[in-house]
DNA sequence: TTTGTAAATAGTAACTATTCCTATTTAATT
DNA sequence: AATTAAATAGGAATAGTTACTATTTACAAA
């Protein structure tokens, strides 16, 4: 793939923060250092990245958000103020069970746990 | 709330499929017996039946679909049709573990397991 | 039973998020 | 420097959903 300065200030966008942002928000902050940025190149390239495994998409609702955590990894949300924050919980479930009762083999897992942060309770 | 035919027509639909059916499915079927029915209508009852909790709205990646099935449940997703299983798994993370690492209170969880269904693997 | 009313609907317009299109620019090779 | 294919900017198109408004309907009171 051929090199894109674009490209590598979304990528560096993604990767320092945690606050799992939208197209719309990198787009914002793209445009702060690259002020003729086009909304579809920042499309095409969170597209790319996640394809190539430089950052994840996450489904928060009807929200799609991006992570430049790579890792297999679970969320907490507020359900008072939508934030996601990140865990290194693991899923422990029987997989044995699932693949006799459903007939269904595991390969990840993706959860959230929603209730209220240090903010909210 | 009044009564309205075209309401009572929508639940049905959702609660006698275990598909998890979009708004857009939902709604080619109630046109079946309301022929004149609209998009809005149906958008607007999933909606309303939601909030009386009729239903549930499942978040599936970028897709909203509809469950009848209002228990807390999660599902098992085959990446390979995409189809959705319910299940009765139980989630069991270490709920102390998460409100003291992460000062947070849990209250519900929703989780997916992607894999093959017995179609796919 | 009619009548009054507020809620719900049909049909359509508007909106939002995302993808697609194309002429131009750019990275990388020769 | 010249060549070329990939990537971009800018804008049009699309899909899913919500908003708007004139009309219809459920239902309560006369």
């Amino acid at each position: 793939m051929r090199y894109s300065h674009q490209r590598e200030v979304i990528r560096e966008i993604i990767c320092s923060t945690k606050s799992h942002p939208t197209a719309d928000w990198v787009y914002s902050e793209a445009k702060k250092k690259i002020d003729n940025i086009s909304l579809g190149t920042v499309y095409r390239n969170l597209k790319t990245l996640e394809e190539i495994g430089s950052i994840q998409i996450i489904y928060d609702e009807n929200l799609i958000r991006y992570d430049g955590n790579t890792e297999e990894h679970h969320h907490l949300k507020c359900s008072e103020c939508g934030v996601l924050i990140d865990t290194n919980i693991k899923s422990n479930f029987d997989e044995k069970d699932i693949v006799s009762k459903y007939n269904f083999k595991p390969e990840k897992t993706k959860f959230f746990i929603i209730g209220k942060c240090n903010k909210h309770k």
